[in-house]
DNA sequence: TACCCTATAGAAAGCGCTTGCTACGGCCGT
DNA sequence: ACGGCCGTAGCAAGCGCTTTCTATAGGGTA
């Protein structure tokens, strides 16, 4: 059997109560008796059991961190650093502060994103952060509002991650956007500085809004500089991932021989853009400009050094981990835009003629 | 107030116990009673306590992957196929089968290493898949001994994925280690195959058993080729990260200017590697040769294409998962060695002259 | 010296669920 | 036709903790 806080009470010759105010510091104890109690828990080896205490005290300790894709490290870094500001600090042993930040991986499937969320509902979590953007079918959003609201109802804060605010719920404690818009506006403003007028677009995919909110920087872009023939062929769709970028580009190139820049959904899809520049024979960046979105680690060792947004995710996760925790006040209106800013490196140049 | 088991007992006039066996599936109950029950909850929208439930179960749905550092796909490739092992299958609703599967970053520091041990312990988690290599401190292997044991004693099952074998536990479902040894020194045989003798080594941090074993195959491919100093001058310890890299090939340059390869403790150092190399104004592969470790998804993308060896990161995850749920029978002793696989690319090739 | 207040500890009532055991029809076997 | 068994459902006893309320010393005050 394992020990209980009978087991420890017993020891210490105190009643559970003292010993469970002991441990939770929430209470006087005499200095005296914490000391034997304490004495008591080491002795014995005593484990808190945590659904018993959950129960009884109707809260958990379990945050919960929604992520798209484990395996990118887009989502890595920010759950990362929220789970770092989440479960690192309060070195002095016990007290109150000891939170378990766990990462979940929906894979971009809005059934096991609402799975998560009900799995996290179920344990009472004390908060969730959910990272990267959106899906933007109604039935989803709809869905997800319901139980956002739930879970706020029960106590639970709910932070939102590089995603853009829910339009119903005010449930949620904070909303952390990127500016996304602005990120790809500047980007392929930069480009078009540079004297590009075909321009190439690998999306992602087309349902999410961080796709589109990228997209429609893209298309601000080439707007304002009055290029209008943007819509139909030189976009293509695809998962974040570098098969996409790689085969997207290929297409790309097939219907548009004049192109003469690749803009890619995010850095990953970049990648793969580059190898199928490559392969195709021509050389980054003077035959074809890339550019990807993100500036993930990888980013600046690429060769040549991938031109591309710089999004401070690892600030935007702990600063999300703050807010989860209760930490740091929620910005004016629960809802901040961070800002996204272009790393010009050497995959991007003049076209070439 | 939230709706309890009681609230749907009382809708679908039954007692709570039926409610219980309803949703536990566990027990026979008449189809006609069941459905009553399942519209019931419906109607409500009930949510199951989970602690409530594990504390009078004993048991948790919680699993845990521990991983050494979240932002490097390394560990989300593993962590990303292990969840959907474990969380993933059982479609029909509700049923047993749903199980959280959460991943904890211990960002390589064996004192977070051991506390979300505890932290899982105390949530009763029905398993623990620790990721990665091991710290070969003396005190933490018997920490983590003591711990492991522990979990087990209380039923948690505990799963050991690119980590070699505890040596007092037994307390262990099942261990897969990668055959770091084999790989390095294939690694490294391919690089005297092609006529290297002067060869650098970006080592990972020292006290880790994937850096050691690595390092051992290194040595052995060298000593069988009769080469014995390369102790001291050309290996170099560091993070797992680029920057390591970076840094620690630039000293191996300054060191010994008769290099001719570089091998990195993984890809992503080996890419921090190949800038270094460039920066000098040295060619990848006339010049200097370079390799990596792990074949992560970037690395056939690289330019040059990286050689590396080739990990089966994903299925050893799934299988890591498969076990810790007990869906797949352990192997033979426990013990599994997981192959590697050499990767030639373009990154290597014949020494100048 | 008597009284009240403060500081500290204990008693006990749950928290919401699971499960061993009991209860109760109806069907079978002889 | 009757006893027993099978198939279902309910009862109630916890699971191990938190927390409200109550009890008891001291110590200060008048």
């Amino acid at each position: 059997m394992t020990v209980t806080l009978a087991d420890v009470a017993a020891r210490a010759r105190v009643s559970p109560a003292t010993v469970s105010r002991v441990l939770n510091g929430n209470y006087p104890v005499a200095a005296s008796t914490r000391e034997r109690v304490l004495r008591a828990v080491d002795e014995l080896d005593y484990v808190l059991n945590g659904p018993a205490s959950s129960l009884a005290a109707a809260t958990s300790d379990l945050v919960g961190i929604l992520v798209n894709d484990i395996a990118d490290p887009f989502f890595g870094i920010m759950a990362g650093a929220a789970q770092t500001e989440i479960g690192g600090q309060e070195g002095s042993g016990r007290a109150g502060g000891e939170k378990l930040a766990v990462v979940c991986n929906t894979g971009g499937s809005p059934e096991r994103e609402l799975t998560y969320l009900t799995l996290l509902q179920r344990q009472r979590a004390a908060a969730v952060i959910l990272t990267g953007g959106a899906l933007e079918d109604p039935a989803h959003i709809a869905a997800m509002s319901a139980k956002l609201t739930k879970l706020a109802d029960a106590g639970t804060h709910v932070v939102l991650c590089g995603r853009p605010p829910l339009p119903g719920s005010s449930a949620v404690v904070a909303s952390l956007a990127f500016d996304n818009r602005g990120g790809g506006r500047r980007l392929t403003e930069h480009l078009l500085a540079l004297g590009h007028r075909r321009i190439g677009y690998v999306a992602g995919p087309a349902e999410r809004t961080t796709t589109r909110h990228r997209l429609e920087g893209h298309r601000t872009a080439l707007a304002a500089a009055g290029l209008t023939d943007d819509q139909g062929p030189l976009t293509v769709h695809g998962p974040y991932d570098r098969r996409s970028g790689y085969k997207a580009t290929l297409e790309l190139l097939r219907r548009s021989p004049d192109l003469t820049a690749v803009v890619a959904a995010n850095d990953t899809v970049a990648l793969g853009a580059c190898a199928a520049v490559r392969d195709q024979g021509l050389r980054i960046p003077q035959d074809i400009s890339v550019a990807g979105f993100d500036d993930l680690p990888f980013s600046v060792d690429a060769v040549p050094a991938l031109t591309t947004v710089r999004l401070p995710l690892h600030e935007a996760g702990a600063r999300a981990g703050r807010l989860a925790m209760g930490t740091e006040a929620p910005p004016p209106g629960g809802i901040a835009t961070i800002a996204a800013e272009l790393m010009a490196r050497a995959s991007t140049a003049p076209p070439r003629g």
